[in-house]
DNA sequence: CATGAATGAGGTTTCATTCAT
DNA sequence: CATGAATGAAACCTCATTCAT
């Protein structure tokens, strides 16, 4: 009957706190505050900080790489196997926004939050974009490319055309209802991704 | 005689905890002892931690769009403008490790952080991007690329390989002395865009 | 069929963690997990925290001077009933271990914790050891001492010979085995009292 | 000119104040008010609560062995020296009545509050004890006794008698002004312990 | 009765900032 | 200028107690 347990609408809540503010600048009153929950009674559900923050992490990254795995498993030609998985990154990316931010943090402190579930999750999602390059390679569709560098620049493509939205509107001046803000929509950097490791050898 | 002075002394800490921990994270005690100084000398040369916090910033960001600028002015090709422009990015971000870090955590918070100062000059170095791939094109060398869509994978991309070292140096195991952390090198990273970018329409 | 009331349980948890933490020190989230209780359970068998501490206590001390009435009824000779009532105490203290520690926290309070109930157990007993020095000195058996000072050195060489264990052991070093720890058994130190007291004037 | 140093004042307060509650019972709120000083005044000068209990322990016990020794040197004669030391434990307890307090409070714990430096001067004193009960046995003055159990009968004897006084008052009625609380002095149990080891053999 | 889930009050600790010397 | 020492505000976390089911 009722919308969600506690303890996801503390999930919730920190995750968008920790995503804005960072682990340090998150203040737990506030995410108490913001999932409608007593703070001690957060504490009683997820213990302390640190503890919520792995959970927050966990959740968002869950799902990540079985998601874009049966994207590509959906496609059978190279080429819409490629786009599949970039469509599904920035379709993961889109819905949920907080996990670029809280991605973006993560590794300007060296990934030191990250537990190894979720380095795992990351690592899944890398052999995906892994087994896809080389599927098109042996197809004879795709060049040579490593699969690292084209991991980092889908990704990190990907991320940053998000994350730098603020950035551009704000670079566009206070004018509301721009049209584009510097001409980048995510579509455009998907067809830039997709066009440009799927291509010919 | 003396290397260099207090205030300097300070911005460099400050710039080293601000990008390892972020805003929130960095302790002023943890500046201050990092730089040598006592605290109160600190609020005494800078003022608070919002105004130090500006000030690394300032130093950080400030001649990067002009020493890509040069750069490219030595260049006539385009295609070799654009390897320059892409070779002193890649060398400010190495040079100075803590930028990309920085510039990380200000993307998730959706750059809240950033003066207007730093603004201009993050808007200047995208312009040179832009002007490069235009003077490619009307020289009929590079193909039709959206300038923002270049210049957000130019940079993240960058950042991105720079920032994912540690992650991918723990994915790697704990083997030290290895030869390549899963096969991504900043030459490799470089020459992809360069190709990208700098391919015939 | 089952061993003991809920009561019982959370009575035995409760002496066990006050005795080991101080009334301060005990968390009744502790007493009510050592007990097997629910906490709620626990507040709806026994009241506050206060009142199950008196509770504890009561348990604890009553019957102990009834204990050494007995056996220093069962003596006709004054030194036998000497013995008896040092030999009584000793094994009280030894089989409820947690009365001594109890004991010694609350002298070091002042007495604060002890209701009017428990200072009456306490004031019996030493009416016992008053009474059977009394006894002795009228049969020309014992010397003239002080009932009060007696009392005390009974009392405070048992529970400091039964405390200071864990000391001793620790200053004997990580020896496994030790066949005595610094030299001192409760016999002896037993042995000792009754010698003591027990000497013609 | 100005009476006590801050560092002082807080240790001061801190003795008081964790003898009469316990570690877990002393606030450090409270603490710090008795001391005169700002809560994060205490921090920034004795480091966390934990560190200003062994602060406290090192203060209260440090010394007690050397003035012990310094009392037995002063005397040759064997009798004396035992009175001696009996008579500066006691002079220590009674100017420092803290002192047994916490002692009392650790031994319940099992000693666990205490550092090996404190640890040390304890055996310090039980040493001095030991080599006073030789030198009078081979003296041909003492009788054969175990000095261990001398030793906790000394120390037990005069912790006990010293804590039991606000029993012992209580127990005596309301009466202010009473002549002799239950019958027992401090000099009565001087007077008792000398006697009972200082005996010949 | 039993239990998971609150919750207000309070406890310990940290931290940016200022002050006196 | 430099420094040790404050200090108020707030952060994290705990705990005794109660409530709803």
């Amino acid at each position: 009957m009722e919308g969600r347990s506690p303890i996801e609408a503390i999930l919730d809540a920190a995750a968008e706190v920790f995503a804005a503010q960072g682990f340090a600048g998150a203040k737990v009153d506030r995410i108490a505050a913001k999932a409608g929950v007593n703070k001690a009674g957060l504490y009683y559900h997820v213990g302390d900080k640190a503890r919520l923050y792995e959970l927050v992490l966990l959740r968002l990254f869950s799902g990540v790489a079985a998601r874009a795995e049966a994207a590509v498993a959906a496609e059978e030609e190279p080429r819409r196997a490629l786009e599949a998985l970039v469509r599904s990154l920035a379709g993961t990316f889109e819905e949920n926004a907080l996990l670029p931010k809280i991605m973006a943090r993560e590794m300007a402190g060296g990934g030191k939050g990250l537990s190894d579930a979720v380095m795992r999750e990351i690592l899944d999602v890398f052999a995906v974009t892994s087994r896809v390059l080389q599927q098109g390679r042996r197809a004879g569709e795709f060049g040579r490319v490593n699969p690292g560098v084209a991991h980092l620049s889908i990704v990190g493509g990907l991320i940053f055309a998000g994350l730098s939205r603020p950035l551009r509107e704000r670079a566009a001046g206070p004018a509301p209802g721009k049209i584009d803000d510097l001409g980048v929509s995510m579509e455009d950097m998907i067809q830039h991704l997709v066009q440009t490791f799927g291509r010919g050898g």
